[in-house]
DNA sequence: GTCTATACTTGGATAGAC
DNA sequence: GTCTATCCAAGTATAGAC
């Protein structure tokens, strides 16, 4: 039935667009073609074709996985952080889990593809606006009503934070830029808890 | 006749690079091939393996061309920044300008696919030390003896800079992301004014 | 140093049997 | 829904003429 629902794969789709996704972790874009993935999943290749019609919706369909996965996996917390320690330390939390599943390598590698190829880079757009949206939130909650609103928007900051997190995980993988990006990190949450002293109140309540 | 003196890149080789650059640019990672970039700079795909030995170490002495020249155009001004708003003055501009050569694009698809190439990887991570150098330099310079020096140590800083940097230009080319980001940089300039504010002395003067 | 031609490999995609 | 077989396009790389 539909895949648009809160099951989004199933059965051999699902199995398909795993080996997709390891596909992409490993042997990135280039390497994720029909016949890769297929010897990945150990399926035959014009499967690939028969469930998604090409290769370029498989590596989409896959990427929406892993959004809807993290979504899953991380709004709890993430709206459940208080103040910018919390999140600080959720986001280093965030990218340890993603270093080690290869999530934000798929992401980086769909961006990168999206940017010369229309259609997958709105689809990958699309795939990104909930979390630009979820994190936006977060920080008119953190930091709406206050002075340090007019001089940080939370669609700003809600961008920077995102495009910090995907070239810090983009670096992490060049070279033992693993250890520098960790570091960065340790040090973005102690400064966190230092801003966060300087916040007037901050208590994140749902109510606008 | 060396290629790593002063002139990086001449005649042919020069001419197949920026061929190389172009195709980059416009087609990613994925439609450089030997064919395409021949296509591009209208000279035979032959010369590519002639010249370069492989397509990969064509792509990665394409950005080390780039990598030349874009420390050769903003090194000088970088270095004679003195406080953080111009800093962040600068790093407005250099968008732009980056935006417009697709320099950016350049270095992001490379970083990449160097996640999954790992001799390509390691060029490129080679490529962009002296930039972590540069920036890790002037960070020092500018808060080095402060009290903020043990909160954002500068190698630290200067990783999170240059990956703001990569993660703002990649997502900027989806959708329509590039007024996103521009609004988010011309923010961060103005923060950087504020912070610059909380600052106890500030100038860059290069003794120790 | 540059060109043509070509060998060889891999990839996307489809037809048709099962 | 899955498999085999296959077509065709595109890619890397090389040999050899010029």
């Amino acid at each position: 039935m539909g895949e648009d629902a809160d099951h989004p794969l199933e059965g051999t789709k699902l199995r398909i667009a795993e080996a997709a996704l390891e596909t992409l972790r490993t042997k990135g874009f280039n390497g994720a073609s029909a016949r890769e993935i297929a010897v990945q999943g150990a399926f035959n290749q014009a499967l690939i074709f028969y469930h998604f019609g090409s290769v370029e919706k498989l590596l989409l369909a896959a990427l929406e996985l892993v959004s809807r996965r993290r979504m899953h996996a991380y709004r709890e917390p993430f709206e459940q952080a208080a103040a910018l320690p919390d999140l600080a330390a959720l986001g280093r939390r965030i990218y340890e889990e993603d270093l080690a599943n290869g999530y934000v390598v798929v992401l980086g590698e769909l961006v990168t593809a999206g940017a010369s190829r229309p259609q997958l880079g709105a689809g990958v757009a699309a795939c990104l606006q909930p979390w630009f949206d979820m994190v936006e939130r977060k920080m008119a909650a953190l930091i709406g009503g206050s002075a340090l609103e007019a001089l940080v928007p939370p669609r700003d900051a809600a961008f920077a934070i995102i495009a910090l997190y995907l070239g810090v995980d983009m670096l992490s993988h060049l070279e033992g830029n693993e250890a520098r990006a960790r570091s960065a990190f340790d040090r973005g949450a102690r400064l966190a808890t230092v801003v966060a002293a300087l916040l007037p109140s901050q208590h994140a309540d749902s109510d606008g």
